[in-house]
DNA sequence: TCTCTTCCTGACCGTATGGTCAAGATGAAG
DNA sequence: CTTCATCTTGACCATACGGTCAGGAAGAGA
């Protein structure tokens, strides 16, 4: 509310170092956890001094919360491709497909939210009990439209859903643990597309979407 | 090797304390990450002094590597059953249950082991590149040879191994996520089945085995 | 130019943490 | 009982951390 966005070299500066202390922490965040992170390193990474990062982010924990938020914004609106597709070869298809792009994309952000979770979520406890519960419901609810018109067998949907968030957040969150055994090597872009393949195939015919 | 079992109220002294340690350890690793845990914090839950602690562990580095190793080694064995099956419905399908069974019994060990994967493995890198490689390498071996002989549809058999971990996984590492959209209550032993089935179900439609 | 607000930052502070140690308690062996 | 090794623990220490603050730099508006 409010905030005139006004545009002037003022604005500029605040949103340009919110950005480079967001990503900074975002990286640091995701490579030592909360608890190991420190504020010191983050204002290393971000090339500020560590005082400003408190002139734009009053503690730890709030600076911490932006960052889980932006995740789970992203997060959640990757699922916008499911609601308009004719059926689940397509929608789940198309979700898989988002979801692995985010992996990709954004690992960082990916394992700062999937600590924040396997630590009993203690900043967005209330999202989950919200947002992703009523998410959750609705995509469900979709899934099982799908079954009740025979487009896909019948599996439990929410246990859908958690598979497909395993399975496409594991290339984030276990990236280490698969580069190892890729060789020491990222993933290739025709890994990559062979990872999406995989996943698409066994999961698609799982469902008898295909 | 050697450290004769000679049974006697010393040793016992000694197991039953490093058990102690390790189990307070587990924990609070697990709720608070390596970064986020203090060693009187592990000594509270173990109810003992702090100092007793580094009597046992020297340092919270060598107490962290403990814990890592444990729940590697459990990891590992639960694949055991794959070995004799006579083809993928049974042998992937036990490997299922195995893998589910621990993330029921050891949500502690698992995340413990996730946060160190996520973080760059910074205490079992030596592992992933040897114990873990080979492992991995002769599980490949044995799926693929039950895709040459028919018995499967053709998957690539890492990927699939993947998939298999981070389902199974998924169920300790985001046990909390799921619980809160279970109403806040953690799985029954009914829906803990149901789960074990949907994942079993998925996955093997998926790979052609049933 | 002058004034006001926002931005920047080195120096500082209280606290909590990992780890140490010395002195005492407890069990084993003779 | 004596001796010795193992075990236990309160008190202590150096360090590193999150956070503060005062004073200066730099835009914005007139």
């Amino acid at each position: 509310m409010s905030t005139a966005p006004r545009p002037s070299r003022r604005n500029e500066i605040r949103a340009q170092n919110e950005t480079l202390i967001l990503q900074a922490a975002e990286k640091v965040f995701a490579e030592a956890g909360f608890g190991g992170a420190t504020m010191q390193l983050i204002a290393d990474v971000a090339g500020l001094p560590k005082a400003n990062l408190h002139y734009y982010f009053a503690t730890k924990e709030d600076l911490y919360r932006r960052v889980v938020q932006n995740i789970f914004e992203i997060w959640l609106h990757a699922a916008d491709v499911m609601d308009d597709a004719p059926g689940p070869a397509e929608g789940i298809g198309a979700y898989i497909e988002a979801k692995m792009e985010i992996s990709r994309r954004h690992p960082d952000g990916s394992k700062v939210w999937a600590s924040e979770v396997m630590h009993g979520a203690p900043v967005i406890q209330d999202y989950l009990e919200t947002t992703l519960r009523d998410w959750t419901t609705g995509r469900a609810g979709l899934i099982q439209r799908w079954i009740d018109e025979g487009k896909m067998a019948q599996v439990d949907p929410e246990h859908l859903l958690y598979m497909l968030w395993a399975t496409t957040q594991h290339y984030a969150d276990f990236g280490h643990q698969i580069e190892t055994l890729n060789g020491g090597k990222p993933l290739t872009d025709t890994q990559w597309k062979a990872a999406k393949a995989s996943v698409k195939q066994i999961i698609l015919r799982g469902i008898g979407a295909i």
